[in-house]
RNA sequence: GCCGGUGUGGCGAAAUGGCAGACGCACAGGACUUAAAAUCCUGGGACCGUAAAAAGUCGUGUGAGUUCGAGUCUCACCACCGGCACCA
């Protein structure tokens, strides 16, 4: 292909357009209260220049991509898809008169760089720096209109210290169950018992008398840590000591999202559950607002899916059960709860399950509940080889303790479980069963215990099965001839009467409410709701993201705890290291920093550092207000992006919503990032800092682009094909063409090279239409001798075309322009693309066989190509306006040209072909009259010689005629 | 296993319940050219026909149904893609 002709010089247009956008700010987007350059295109389209810009703003659209992390490799085809889309559109958005909010930034921090600091020991900001220049680099020959002002990295210690601002945000926030938000910590009530009763035994006081005296009252100090530990305990932030995913190879923790299939989802490496103190974020304070307001957005389906599964929310109701009392006199009775879904099974319920880990196991063994000796009938294999209860729960204990979850999950063929010798009552019969352990029951869920009804549920079927436990059915299937055993669904209650409750008869769902009610009169359960959600594993133990704004002080005893440090010491910047590796004892690398850590008042530093997510989690506020030194984002400017406004009644007539007006990406962060930055948003709202709950109003998922051979695009496959391919041999304004072109935006689809040729000859097409053939040859031969940096100049020698005429449209030219216009512009509404695309071609298809070429309908046409094709349509329309001064000066810059607006007047046929039907098969297509009545339309279809021949002779049963659409008669035999 | 999505020519794909295959790729024929490339014009679902047409029949994963009429709506099934997966 390199050999061929040119279609068009795109090699000088492209390179010139975009020095032009970059020198003139073309795409630069204004705030509120902003001065606006008296010659700024949009300014003058909008008739601001010189005005107070505050009041006068048009409605706002905010269109963003999901950042990228910039990778040393550059950007592949596929890369484009999304951005390609978003330019459009926000290209479509300005020329309709909105007030277009397009950033792009740099999700930065990340793992890579920090590993080729291990290996090389260069500094990862080095290497981030330079994969972010190859990045830009890319991105901007690709001719997106971001706005450049605002780009950002959110490891700019400029933007990170707001990222640290507002985890002390969280940290310093509960959330109130009773106003159902989060609120400051300063609100946070004690119980009574930790009421200060009196003023001696403030922290302050304390202070002063530890310094004085260095003496203090031991029982205040209590008081005062234990005061402190109920107020840390409720922060959003807050530290934990439990299991957490550890990944050796990595060297750090990972949140439960970030673990697929018992593996790192970056790498793919194995990980352990390992107790470490970690910090937490209280998500699972928000589970049911994700769960909630995920009505109020506008995502597809399969993402809300993916997020409402990620939640997990579940009714049920848990139930207590009584542990039966040990032999030793004088303990304390023990209760087992469990969340169930299915109360209406209880009386099903033939064995109990705690998780190994469960903490009752330690307490039952020390109060005696469980026995010394197996209790007599105990079976062969109940027992295993174990002596005696005690030993069979260690062993059972430590076998699970050392399995990783991969094992847990992967090699769970068969369900393995120890007795314990133990038995609790069944509140609802009084029945004794039988108590065991099993690592079916996930600790981490509902109450880490559960009641098995074996009938009813597969998994304690299995187990049921394997350990000879009895089942007993409780529900009777709709259908008899189903089997009841492992029958899971709804049907009616049977075997469920015991002395005080019945529920024999109901239906599952009266079932469940009947019960539910019984045992909450009984005090014995509660209607619960649970989620899978698990709060949000904030650390890591990295060196290459945010340090946290936290000091360790020991109080007077001795005992360790936390502080946040004063928004006055942000940022807290990591400090200088040569080796980026964990120390040997295992802390993180930041902690090889003995004098960054240790603080002169002899506190120490939190040597974690925040995960990738935090960064990305805020970034699309920042971007409002991108430069703001005194906030993460001005009032005013975020209520005038992110707030949703009214529509003002002017041409056009633009609408905002709230938020992110629309938001592309791949499905990779259905529930990570997405997730994570609704939450971070969430809470923003709730303390006053945002106007909106939901941060991305429309979102769409972008499909992947696949190789050529119709597999993913991979290093190892060899059909990776880099961007900078494409925008060599057929120019940026082809690639996006076809990017768009393939086929749907959410769609999976082949890359195909002969495609983009395919769309590269249209543009060929759309040149020819416009260009003087002889001028273009002139130009050529005078590129050949031309030094390289006259070259631009040389465009200049291509005049236009002299067909095109400064006339009025003839009537068939208007309509091919309407019909153009009116499809481009519905599509660009419901993002199809393509289509829109496939609209633009058969307007060039048939204004290519035109004698005379009006320049009103092809400028029109051109602001209908420039969103798509922004460079070649930027060139063509300069050309128009120079040869034609008079007719184009009310429109200087092509993309802030107003939108045409579509004449259906313009599209009314005088006559239209009307398909005839006999007996719903097609037997003609007749010529009428557009204004042609029912009567009419039914008559001319009976004369068609054709319809004759099916209908001659036969009775007519019936006419269908639809007005400007078909005739269908139907006939006798 | 559960949830979501998708099945239409040789290929990417279009079609508010109303002419299936727009637009493009690939292909074939023609024009221009010494020739090629580029460009322009023409053709095209399959079958059956025919010198060539016309006419006809069948066609949107499979099978049923609703309807004057179904790619589109309903039910059942099959295949592929994505997600979740001992979550009680």
């Amino acid at each position: 292909m390199a050999s061929s002709r040119r279609q068009y010089p795109f090699h000088l247009i492209e390179p010139k357009w975009q020095q032009i956008w970059d020198i003139q700010q073309t795409f630069r987007a204004f705030n509120p209260g902003e001065e606006m350059p008296e010659n700024h295109p949009f300014a003058r389209r909008h008739k601001l220049a010189g005005k107070p810009a505050a009041a006068q703003l048009p409605p706002k659209c905010y269109i963003l991509d999901m950042f990228p992390y910039p990778s040393g490799v550059g950007l592949h085809v596929g890369h484009p898809e999304g951005y390609t889309a978003t330019d459009i559109l926000a290209r479509y958005k300005r020329a309709l008169g909105f007030n277009v909010l397009h950033p792009m930034g740099w999700d930065a921090f990340g793992l890579p760089a920090e590993q080729y600091a291990v290996k090389t020991g260069q500094h990862p900001r080095q290497t981030t720096e330079q994969n972010i220049t190859t990045f830009k680099r890319q991105i901007q020959s690709l001719g997106f209109s971001y706005d450049w002002s605002r780009e950002l990295a959110t490891t700019d210690p400029d933007y990170f210290r707001w990222t640290q601002w507002i985890f002390l945000k969280l940290y310093n926030s509960w959330f109130n169950p009773e106003t159902n938000k989060a609120e400051p910590i300063s609100r946070l009530k004690f119980p009574k018992e930790l009421d200060l009763e009196d003023i001696a035994k403030s922290p302050e006081a304390l202070e002063l008398a530890k310094l004085e005296k260095k003496d203090f009252d031991v029982e205040a100090l209590k008081l005062w840590n234990r005061r402190r530990e109920y107020r840390d305990s409720r922060r959003l932030a807050y530290v934990s000591e439990q299991p957490v995913w550890w990944c050796e190879q990595l060297g750090t923790v990972l949140a439960n999202e970030e673990v697929v299939d018992g593996k790192s989802e970056v790498g793919g490496f194995a990980v352990v559950r390992k107790p470490m103190r970690q910090w937490m974020l209280r998500i699972t304070a928000y589970a049911e607002k994700l769960l909630a307001d995920l009505d109020t957005i506008e995502w597809s389906t399969s993402l809300k899916e993916m997020q409402r599964n990620w939640i997990g929310r579940s009714e049920g109701a848990e139930v207590n059960f009584e542990v039966e009392k040990s032999l030793v006199p004088g303990s304390p009775s023990e209760t087992i709860r469990v969340f169930t879904t299915r109360p209406d099974t209880l009386f099903g319920a033939t064995y109990m399950v705690l998780a190994p880990e469960h903490a009752l196991i330690d307490q039952m063994k020390r109060s005696g509940v469980i026995p010394t000796h197996w209790p007599a009938g105990t079976r062969n294999e109940w027992t295993g080889n174990a002596e005696n209860p005690n030993d069979a729960i260690t062993a059972y204990q430590w076998t699970a303790s050392i399995k990783s979850d991969l094992e847990r999950t992967e090699l769970a063929k068969e369900k393995t479980g120890a007795f314990t010798g133990a038995y609790a009552i069944n509140p609802v019969n009084g029945q004794k069963i039988p108590i065991w352990i099993a690592d079916y029951v996930l600790a981490s869920y509902g109450t880490g215990a559960i009641m098995a009804v074996p009938a009813h549920d597969t998994r304690d079927f299995e187990f049921a099965t394997k350990f000879n436990l009895p089942i007993v059915q409780v529900v009777q299937p709709p259908d008899p001839r189903t089997d009841w055993q492992g029958f899971m669904d709804d049907g009616t209650s049977v075997n469920s009467t015991g002395p005080e409750i019945s529920i024999t008869g109901l239906a599952t769902p009266e079932a469940k409410k009947k019960i539910t009610a019984w045992l909450e009169a009984k005090g014995l359960g509660k209607k619960t709701v649970n989620y899978k959600l698990r709060d949000w594993l904030f650390s890591r133990q990295r060196y290459w993201g945010e340090p946290f704004p936290i000091v360790w002080k020991k109080g007077p005893d001795g005992h360790p705890y936390h502080e946040a440090l004063p928004e006055s010491a942000l940022p807290v910047l990591p400090p200088e290291l040569t080796d980026y590796k964990p120390t040997a004892t295992g802390e993180p690398p930041l902690a090889r920093a003995k004098d960054w850590v240790n603080l002169p008042e002899g506190s120490q530093r939190e040597t974690n550092t925040m995960p990738q997510w935090a960064g990305s989690c805020w970034y699309y506020l920042r971007f409002l207000d991108a430069k703001n030194p005194n906030a993460f984002v001005g009032k005013d400017t975020e209520q005038y992006w992110m707030g949703s406004q009214e529509p003002k009644s002017q041409t056009p007539d633009p609408k905002s919503t709230p938020g992110v007006d629309l938001y592309v990406g791949g499905t990779e962060h259905a529930v990570l990032h997405l997730l994570y930055a609704r939450f971070w948003h969430k809470v923003l709202y709730d303390l006053g800092y945002v106007s909106t709950p939901e941060p991305f109003f429309k979102l769409v998922n972008q499909g992947m682009v696949l190789g050529e051979d119709n597999q993913k695009m991979s290093k190892s496959r060899g059909n990776v094909i880099p961007v900078d391919v494409p925008v060599q041999e057929v120019g940026t304004d082809a690639l996006r063409l076809f990017e768009m072109f393939m086929g749907p935006l959410e769609m999976v689809k082949p890359w195909s090279t002969r495609g983009v040729e395919g769309v590269y000859r249209f543009l060929g097409r759309v040149w020819r239409l416009f260009v003087d053939e002889k001028s273009e040859t002139e130009f050529e031969q005078a590129e050949t001798t031309a030094e390289t940096q006259r070259r631009g100049e040389l465009l200049n020698l291509i005049k236009l075309d002299s067909a095109i005429k400064d006339v009025a449209a003839t009537p068939a030219q208007s309509k091919t322009l309407h019909a153009c216009i009116k499809k481009v512009t519905e599509d660009l509404d419901g993002l199809r693309f393509n289509t829109a695309i496939s609209a633009l071609m058969v307007f060039v298809n048939d204004a290519m066989t035109w004698e005379t070429k009006p320049v009103s309908v092809l400028r029109d046409f051109l602001i209908l190509l420039q969103p798509f094709v922004p460079h070649l349509a930027e060139e063509l329309w300069a050309k128009l306006s120079i040869q034609n001064p008079t007719s184009n000066i009310q429109h200087p810059s092509l993309p802030y040209a107003n939108w045409p607006k579509f004449d259906p007047a313009l599209l009314i046929e005088s006559e239209m072909e009307i398909p005839v039907q006999v007996n719903g098969k097609l037997r003609d297509v007749i010529k009428v009259p557009a204004d042609a009545d029912n009567a009419a339309l039914e008559a001319a279809a009976k004369a068609s010689e054709k319809v004759q021949q099916f209908i001659a002779g036969k009775a007519i049963k019936k006419v269908i005629v639809v007005p400007k659409k078909l005739v269908n008669i139907i006939v006798a035999g």
